[in-house]
DNA sequence: CTATGTAAACAAC
DNA sequence: GTTGTTTACATAG
């Protein structure tokens, strides 16, 4: 490869002066909190005694059952005016009793009353309906909203202490602890964390940071405590089974403003992989710096006074992963993970190339949850589901292509920050969306791509969800640099049809296929994509890296499987294959560009896929919570999307995470009031529909609404909010019909 | 094909 | 020399 004659040239590139950029935004770096994890164990067997529903009350007039499909896992309806926090606590108390044997996992949901659709507003009234199914998705990731909490839990100081942050939720140990950072039990503690503060001088923090950073990053201790700490235990010799993307995210993770320069990072990583320090070649470096300019969810800031540059992981896209969480998880007990991380660790040293080590990046919460309301309803989705849709995803390529469970798809998060989001309003936290950002218009077109295309995963529907959330906040200012850039860039690319060099892809179609064309311009440039790699976009978080989830199947196919999934869910895995990017596609071109940054490749504009975030802006305005926003706007698909899309599979990182449950409340208000059917109000899930042709899909979403929810996971201590499809397929019979169904109906425990 | 790893050419400091 | 970008190529899955 050296002097490959084919090399291209390389322009010259001009460094934006940027200077302050970052300036502003410095404050936000805050740091995001820790990241749950996720995890669950997945245990699978237990589907079925679980299932028996035990309605337990709680203070608060929740009703609470088991999970027909989800092991350990209960489905909680909260009234609206109920405390959650309370409501919250209780259940973690509860699922400490239980321990991993017990419930750990709780799915919260309103049942307040849905205004929207009356009859259910209180679960509790609610007769017995029987629930088709439901699926939950949600994603861990967790850039959670700016607000940082930062992390609480830790010792401010710090310092070191990264290392033995680690904590994590104890869950390996078996020890309840408490203490996680995603305790629940910070809720009322946190509030104003020290964290808030951020920034002022901007300059001298960034100084006294960099110490910290620095001295962080100099721990000898790496290696530490042998609990706690992070550092790669293997021998020395042993290259550490992660990918270089994902040393970096330790790295930068371990500091406590989520930053680090490149040396840092360079000697961070020697102090826990003595590996780089003593048997790898040079060149491990330039893989660093490649890998710090290759992916967009690195993101490069610069000190105010210009001097210094920090990278950073985009919020978005940071899903807090730290060495010690991971190895924790290595460590857990719970034997499927283990086996897959022995895996993963093991592997390597013979292989080298074959790290792929992360964690397995599962699709958190994505995991489908099927309420059988009873036993007979128990329905099978795919009654209603008769899509097209349906029919093709469950296809085999869909099942096929579990093969990876990719959770997060490369999506792009490219505007993700920029996007000012419109709304914004709401809560700095994300937002979810589902579906992908296709346009708006159809959620059905999402299928027909795929007929269209089998060959591919499903494209965009896969996409899923995009997080958006950036909290723009959070990130500083630096982004501007950047990402600016890359917004537009990026956009143009996706969206634009036109002006693609290289394919042509020929005529487009028909105005009316839009959709589709432009699913498949994606794929094609995707296709060139993969030939140069120019940043990677944001992926949502990016697939390397890893994530802690645990449950990911182990090897095999389930993603979900944390949660035990319901073989339902497992099957669609599948694709989603993420659309990965879909920047860019060109690579050169956009250089000469966008003369701005050398990075044009992002930039492109921002049309495209991520389109979502954009948007949403109507509805997003909204409530932050509930109604899905769905990427475009187009909510009509997300009934779909979802489906199609395999939540279950697919990698949705959509959902937010909150580091810690106490953000997540603060967040927003909760909306639990917020009756999943209300939710689904129609003005949502029409919307969408505009296009759509089937009926089938029609009625699917009269059927099903999507709203969200909060997983309580006791094991890790983590709250999430989790998008909740559910469907009835048989609603339409239901004399109620659709819009007077409420939990209750479905699931006549709740009462 | 994709994701990753490596090497390398350049550019800007 | 360091830091960043961007290609090219290799390879495992």
């Amino acid at each position: 490869m050296k002097t490959s004659p084919r090399r291209p040239l390389i322009l010259k590139r001009r460094r934006l002066p940027l200077p302050d950029q970052n300036a502003p935004g410095e404050t936000s770096e805050e740091e995001p909190k820790r990241p749950p994890a996720q995890q669950e164990p997945s245990q699978v067997q237990a589907s079925k005694e679980v299932a028996e529903s035990n309605p337990c009350k709680f203070p608060a007039g929740i009703k609470i059952i088991n999970h027909p499909t989800m092991p350990n896992t209960q489905v909680v309806a909260v009234p609206n005016n109920a405390n959650i926090q309370s409501i919250i606590t209780a259940l973690t108390a509860k699922g400490k009793e239980s321990g991993s044997n017990g419930p750990n996992k709780f799915i919260l949901i309103s049942c307040g009353g849905a205004p929207t659709h009356p009859p259910g507003p209180q679960p509790q009234a609610q007769t017995s309906h029987e629930p088709k199914s439901t699926e939950v998705i949600t994603e861990t990731l967790g850039p959670k909203s700016a607000s940082r909490d930062t992390n609480l839990p830790k010792p401010p100081a710090a310092l070191p202490g990264r290392r033995w942050e680690s904590y994590a939720g104890g869950e390996a140990a078996g020890c309840p602890l408490d203490n996680s950072l995603t305790n629940i039990q910070w809720l009322g503690k946190m509030t104003s964390d020290g964290l808030g503060s951020c920034s002022i001088k901007q300059e001298v923090e960034e100084k006294e940071n960099r110490h910290l950073e620095q001295s962080q990053a100099k721990d000898p201790q790496v290696e530490g405590p042998p609990g706690t700490s992070a550092s790669w235990p293997h021998s020395a010799s042993e290259r550490p089974p992660y990918s270089y993307m994902a040393m970096i995210q330790f790295a930068i993770n371990s500091t406590e403003r989520k930053r680090m320069t490149l040396k840092d990072i360079y000697t961070w990583i020697e102090d826990h992989f003595p590996y780089f320090k003593h048997i790898a070649k040079p060149g491990w470096k330039n893989s660093i710096r490649h890998n710090l300019s290759l992916h967009d969810m690195f993101v490069r800031e610069t000190s105010a006074n210009g001097k210094v540059s920090f990278w950073t992981i985009h919020p978005s896209a940071n899903r807090y992963l730290t060495l010690d969480q991971v190895f924790k998880q290595q460590k857990r007990p719970n034997p499927e993970l283990r086996r897959n991380m022995s895996i993963k660790t093991e592997l390597p040293l013979g292989a080298r190339r074959k790290m792929k080590p992360l964690l397995p990046r599962v699709s958190s919460y994505l995991v489908p949850i099927q309420f059988p309301v009873n036993q007979a309803l128990v329905l099978q989705p795919s009654v209603k589901v008769p899509l097209p849709l349906a029919a093709s995803l469950m296809s085999s390529e869909l099942a096929r292509h579990s093969k990876r469970v990719r959770i997060a798809p490369k999506v792009l998060l490219a505007d993700e920050g920029i996007a000012p989001l419109p709304t914004a309003g709401p809560v700095k936290e994300e937002k979810l969306l589902l579906g992908e950002g296709l346009s708006p218009l159809l959620p059905v077109q999402g299928i027909k791509e795929e007929e269209i295309l089998p060959g591919e995963e499903a494209p965009h529907l896969g996409r899923p969800i995009k997080v958006e959330s950036p909290p723009l906040e959070e990130w500083p200012s630096p982004c501007p640099s950047v990402k600016e850039e890359l917004s537009q860039s990026w956009e143009d690319s996706s969206h634009s049809p036109t002006p693609r060099p290289r394919k042509a892809h020929g005529g487009h179609k028909s105005p009316a296929r839009c959709v589709s064309d432009m699913l498949v311009i994606k794929r094609r440039e995707r296709r060139e994509m993969s030939r140069s790699r120019r940043k990677q976009h944001l992926l949502p978080p990016c697939l390397d890296e890893p994530e802690l989830l645990f449950a990911e199947g182990p090897g095999p196919s389930r993603p979900a499987t944390d949660l035990a999934l319901p073989a339902v869910s497992t099957r669609p895995a599948s694709q989603l294959s993420c659309s990965q990017e879909e920047g860019g596609p060109f690579k050169t071109p956009v250089k000469e560009t966008l003369p701005i940054s050398s990075t044009p490749s992002k930039s492109v504009l921002p049309m495209s896929p991520e389109s979502w975030r954009l948007t949403p802006p109507a509805k997003v305005g909204g409530l932050d919570f509930s109604p899905v926003r769905t990427p475009q706007g187009a909510l009509g698909p997300l009934p779909d999307a979802l489906e199609l899309t395999d939540l279950g599979t697919t990698p949705m990182k959509s959902v937010p995470l909150f580091d810690s449950p106490r953000e997540l409340l603060n967040s927003e208000p909760f909306d639990l009031t917020s009756d999943p059917f209300s939710s689904c109000s129609p003005s949502d899930m029409e919307v969408p529909k505009p296009g759509s042709p089937e009926p089938q899909v029609a009625s699917l979403s009269a059927n099903r609404s999507l709203t969200e929810g909060l997983v309580l996971d006791t094991m890790n201590d983590s709250l999430s909010r989790i998008l909740l499809d559910i469907s009835f397929p048989g609603l339409e019979e239901d004399p109620l019909g659709p819009d007077g169904i409420s939990w209750a109906h479905f699931i006549p425990d709740l009462r």
